[in-house]
DNA sequence: TGTTGTTTGTTGGAAAACCAACACTGACTT
DNA sequence: AAGTCAGTGTTGGTTTTCCAACAAACAACA
C-alpha cells in the first residue's frame, strides 16, 4: 500500500483529503490494494457490488455479454478512473465484467462508508464533493457521446461531434484527441466511410480537415 | 411552496428526510419552486448552472444546438427526474438548452450547501446518500442506452437490448415498456426497419415476439 | 355494427454504410 | 536514398438502412 499512497494522494478523488488523514481515512473506508496480471478477470457480471474501484495503475476493459453468450467491449477505463461507482453507489449487481487490459493496480473501498461515519474530520465532505464531482463528470461525458451517436447517419454524427469540440475549445479550429480510427471507434461508424463522409463534408463547405486539425465554416 | 410539499416529500430524493426536518432543509438548501408553461423556455445552453432541478410536475425537453444552429432533441424528463445534476455538481456550463414540453413545476436547490453544513442534522447525510444514488441510477441508464446503441446493425441493437431486458426481468420471456416507435428512438433506427429485422430474427429463430410480448430462445 | 385512429408488419426503390483492397503520405530507420 | 510502417483517403461491389406508402390487426367509441 505504502509504494502506492502517492499515486493515491495525487488522484483526482484523494487530491484534496489532507496528506496526514489519508492513510486514516483509508482505513475507515476499509479499502484493499489489489494487482492484476493483463488479461487477468478484475470482475464478472452477476456479482453484487459492495465496492469502488480507483484505477492506480493500467488500463482496464469493460464488456457486456448477452443473452447468446457473445461479449461485447463497452469501455475501456484508464488509470484515475473510478470503476463500479455506479454498482457500488446503487448497491445493485453488474451486468458488466472486467478484465486487465495491461497489469494493473486498484485501489478497491467502500464509499458507502463516508457517510455513515460520526467522527468530524475534513476528508468526510471533501471526499464526497470529489466523488460527486468524478461522478458527474463521467456522466456527462456519457450524455455527451450519446448525443453524438443519438443520430441516424455518419454526417450528422460528425457535424455533432465536431460542434461540441468547437464549443469546447472556445473556438471554430481545433485539434481532436482521436485519431481517425478512435473516432470511428468513439462514434461506432466505419473508418473508411467515415473518412469519405469527412470529405464529402469538406466539398460542401462545412469543414476544413487536416489529420487531427479542424476548422469549422459557418455555411 | 406548501402546495407541493407532499409531492417533495414522497419524491425519490427527499423520501428519506424526516418530515419535520425537510422545511428546514429545503430553507438550507436555498431551494426556490418555479413554474413553466408549455413550450417556456427553462434554460438556455451557455449558463453556468449552480442548482439542481427536481421535477416535481410535468416534462420537460432538453435540445442541444450546433454549431451551425441546428437543434436537435436529446432527452426528456419526466417527473420525479433530477434536471442539471451533473453541471450543477461540477459546477460547469450548460450545452443543453432546456423547455417545458407540458406545463411545469420545478424546485431548484443548491446540492453543493449540503456539504458545507456544519449543523449535524439527519438529513445530512440521508441527503447526500438519495443523490447520490440518483446519480448512479441515472447512470447506469445512460450506460445501458450507450451500451445498446454501441453496435453498427440495427440486428446488433435489438439483440443488446433484447438481452439486457431478459436479465433484467430474470427470464427469456418478458414484456418490454415500450412501443416498436419508441424503441426505434431508443435505438436511433427506423421502426420500420427494425420491425422487419425483429421479423428476420424470430425467422431466424432468436425470438418469438407479439407486440410488447418477447420469448428469447438459444439457438 | 361500422367508423375511426393507432400501431405494427411488409414491400420496393433510393440512399447510406459496410467491407476489402489499394494508393498516398509522412515519419522513422538503416 | 531506400525501405518500412502506421495512418489516412479513395474506390467499387455488397449489404443494410432509410423512407414512403400501404395493408393488416386491433382498440375505442358512437
Amino acid at each position: 500500500m505504502s509504494d502506492y499512497i502517492k499515486t493515491i494522494q495525487k488522484s483526482k478523488l484523494f487530491r484534496r483529503v489532507p496528506e496526514e488523514e489519508l492513510e486514516d481515512l483509508l482505513e475507515h473506508l476499509d479499502s484493499q490494494l489489489k494487482f492484476y496480471s493483463k488479461d487477468q478477470v478484475v470482475l464478472t457480471a452477476g456479482r453484487r457490488i459492495k465496492r469502488v474501484g480507483l484505477i492506480l495503475e493500467g488500463t482496464l476493459n469493460l464488456y457486456e455479454s448477452d443473452f447468446w453468450e457473445r461479449t461485447h467491449q463497452i469501455d475501456q477505463l484508464k488509470h484515475g478512473e473510478l470503476l463500479m461507482e455506479n454498482f457500488a453507489v446503487s448497491g445493485s449487481v453488474t451486468i458488466h465484467s472486467v478484465t486487465a487490459a495491461t497489469s494493473a493496480a486498484v485501489l478497491w473501498f467502500n464509499i458507502r462508508e463516508i457517510l455513515t461515519l460520526d467522527e468530524n474530520h475534513t476528508y468526510n465532505t471533501v471526499l464526497i464533493q470529489s466523488f460527486m464531482r468524478e461522478m458527474a463528470r463521467k456522466n456527462l461525458q456519457l450524455y455527451t457521446r450519446l448525443s453524438d451517436m443519438d443520430r441516424t447517419t455518419t454526417k450528422e454524427k460528425l457535424l455533432s461531434f465536431l460542434s461540441k469540440e468547437a464549443l469546447h475549445h472556445h473556438s471554430n479550429e481545433f485539434d481532436i484527441p482521436y485519431s481517425r480510427q478512435q473516432l470511428a471507434d468513439y462514434l461506432s461508424v466505419e473508418r473508411s466511410a467515415m473518412s469519405a463522409e469527412l470529405s464529402e463534408l469538406a466539398r460542401q463547405g462545412y469543414l476544413i480537415t487536416r489529420k487531427n486539425h479542424f476548422i469549422l465554416l459557418k455555411k
